[in-house]
DNA sequence: GGTATAATTCGTTATATGACGAAGTATAAG
DNA sequence: CTTATACTTCGTCATATAACGAATTATACC
């Protein structure tokens, strides 16, 4: 029961759901993430960590960059129903679409100057 | 989106989960619930009004009386998806199995005397 | 009609959550 | 070894949520 109302709760954030939608085509870098949700570094670090402690992603460290991926294979049932059902629910999303057409852009981007990007005032819009 | 987080908010609470998964074997009565959750009426009402926004229940009133199931065929897919995930992932829980035991004792007690149960100041324990 | 009653809505309170920036950690670069 | 940097953790604040009892609504019974 604890382990379906965690996953339910991580589910239960909008933030939180367009990362693992935007997980969908394959794993992305923290600063990905912070690139697309426009939140601080800060907050986008918990919101991946309340989706790792529900076992629906992966993290894996590659130098400084930190990767976060759904979770596959040996992830219980549960957790991947859930995430077919996130995923069903959400594949003609409005919100999903249009972050699946800029996550592309930003994939291609540089992420050193991706990173600058939140450490200025807002600039970037 | 906003119907998935709904949905998802929906099944963020133990107390609203519990009720949902007693609801399988069948339709219940707000006093019912009471007598299994052992919240105030006014709460168990706000839960089951949640769950009903969401999709996940129906209500008919008879009388007095007001019972909530499970949605069923006019439900969305999405909405249908979700409790299968619920109904799966909790089938073999610890605290769905007791509820679906004392249930059936709730059910076959006379809805009167149940009722006359949360007015006195916390008796029945 | 008036009273009792099952359920809901409203108002309040305590706790949980989501946001941020500052401080801390771990790794890369000089 | 020192500095820069990608990310996380911590502390704080505003808002959301869950709980309750009081007041309200809708129906049954007299």
């Amino acid at each position: 029961m604890y382990d379906f109302i965690n996953i339910a709760k991580a589910l239960s954030d909008e933030n939180r759901v367009r990362a693992l939608m935007m997980l969908c085509k394959g794993e992305l870098c923290v600063c990905q993430l912070i690139e697309m949700l426009r939140l601080a570094p800060s907050t986008v670090s918990k919101h991946m960590s309340i989706l790792r402690q529900a076992r629906l992603v992966e993290s894996r460290k590659d130098g400084r960059w930190m990767y976060y991926r759904l979770t596959d294979g040996d992830a219980s049932e549960n957790v991947l129903q859930a995430i077919r059902w996130v995923q069903n629910s959400l594949a003609k999303d409005k919100q999903t679409l249009a972050d699946a057409r800029q996550v592309k852009g930003v994939c291609k981007m540089d992420k050193k100057q991706l990173c600058d990007c939140y450490k200025k005032p807002k600039t970037k819009g």
